[in-house]
DNA sequence: CACCTGTGCGACGAGATCGTAACAGAGAGG
DNA sequence: CCTCTCTGTTACGATCTCGTCGCACAGGTG
């Protein structure tokens, strides 16, 4: 029921009232808060910083927020930090206009305080869930590459090294085809796309290992396998 | 400035009205659309089919939205789908409740099919990996070449490559007449312009293979054929 | 209407491509 | 030495793809 622990979040507005506030809520959250009141100190402080959000006001003194969203997202170092919007222009139009610039989320004040909680909360959950740990997930599949184990639906699947590779490869890039070059030169190191059978061997017994879940490898016929993460019932069979 | 490719969404509302707007306009952003329209028909597609996001309407008749809501978090196949919340009431409260219980964003009706549009953009973008794929699209027409997949109304059309290739070809350049010599030469890289009907015998593969959809491809007569972006109503029986 | 030319369409066979079973060798372990 | 597992290869059959053929049909012309 808190947002994750000591998350940094940069706050920017030119009234006082609006960060006091704000600040007051995030840092019952348990986030460690930044408030700066200018567009020059937002691109300053981010890029030294490093906040997991930046809620940005568009109404701001000197440079405007739409002018410090676009050199926030054309530094390396800000690029890819999560914006909240904040605005008290609440036509459809602004909306739209700072949702299509790349922001992540528009709020029209005068807002719930509790609501740009929760929507802080809803970003930082889905921006934050990059894995950190060595595991290789793709829908019921799991992979444990420090035990090298596949976890299908909780349950082991017994795989030779070989078939591991094989797997890694595909659900390291899942719904996207690779050829047969592409896998033989990955698992097995050949350089030159030989016509032997070997390839289709461990693709077969893949997918007997698999059982039911077989159908997670796909065969694009002149193209070649794929790890399917949505397979239709009706390949199933 | 457009979504992943192949971004399969479920969309639920009993409102066939609402669903068949927002099909359209995903669908021309290159998503693979499934609309449903009853709570239990939810839990049931989304377990199955694995969409990437679910837009939930919170009116529905039977099991209402907080339920369904409720399901989607308790069900490990589907407890880390992102949802954007869409419903007629628009009091903070209802919008906070709806965040508080875990919802990505939550949009109020009536909304700017744009503004939903970029909302989902920006939770997909936080939450799987963006990636650029060269892309031909025209009207409903998706093709994502990388893949070899087409997409038709958000919905995959299983062609082969050389249908592939061809259709290809004539999107390239939507409503120009390509001759039978260059389409023969562009996709069978023949030189002479043979008399055979093989060019004709792939058309009408592809035409029916597109169903409903197959009078995009024209024929003029002495001409060849052409990739019609807007074809006649009357044409399509 | 008769005629001609170009296109639509079903069927077929050759070849490409893939799935599957069986086999043989290499290596580990007892 | 034997046994077992893993691996790569081969052979064969099933399936899919694609070009061709023959004929039917449509549009234009006289």
């Amino acid at each position: 029921m808190c947002l994750n622990r000591m998350s940094r979040i940069l706050i920017v507005d030119d009234e006082k009232d609006i960060t006091d506030l704000v600040t007051l809520h995030l840092s019952q959250e348990g986030c460690e808060v930044i408030a700066v009141h200018n567009g020059l100190e937002v691109l300053e402080t981010a890029a030294k910083e490093r906040p997991q959000l930046i809620v940005l006001d568009i109404m701001l003194p000197g440079m405007d927020g739409w002018q410090v969203f676009r050199n926030l997202r054309t530094d390396a170092r800000t690029r890819s930090i999560p914006v909240l919007m904040l605005s008290a222009r609440s036509q459809p139009r602004d909306r739209i206009n700072g949702l299509e610039m790349g922001a992540d989320d528009y709020l029209t004040k005068p807002f719930s305080p509790r609501e740009l909680v929760l929507r802080i909360r809803a970003i930082l959950r889905r921006s934050q869930k990059v894995s950190i740990s060595d595991e290789l997930r793709v829908g019921d599949f799991v992979v444990d590459r420090q035990n090298m184990v596949l976890l299908v639906d909780g349950k082991v699947a017994d795989l030779t090294s070989t078939e591991m590779k094989l797997i890694c490869f595909m659900m390291a890039n899942p719904d996207v085809i690779h050829s047969r070059g592409e896998l033989l030169n990955a698992v097995w190191g050949y350089a030159d796309d030989t016509h032997s059978r070997t390839l289709d061997t461990h693709v077969k017994r893949l997918r007997d290992k698999l059982g039911d879940h077989g159908s997670h490898i796909g065969t694009v016929r002149k193209q070649g396998y794929l790890f399917v993460s949505n397979p239709r019932k009706d390949a199933a069979k």
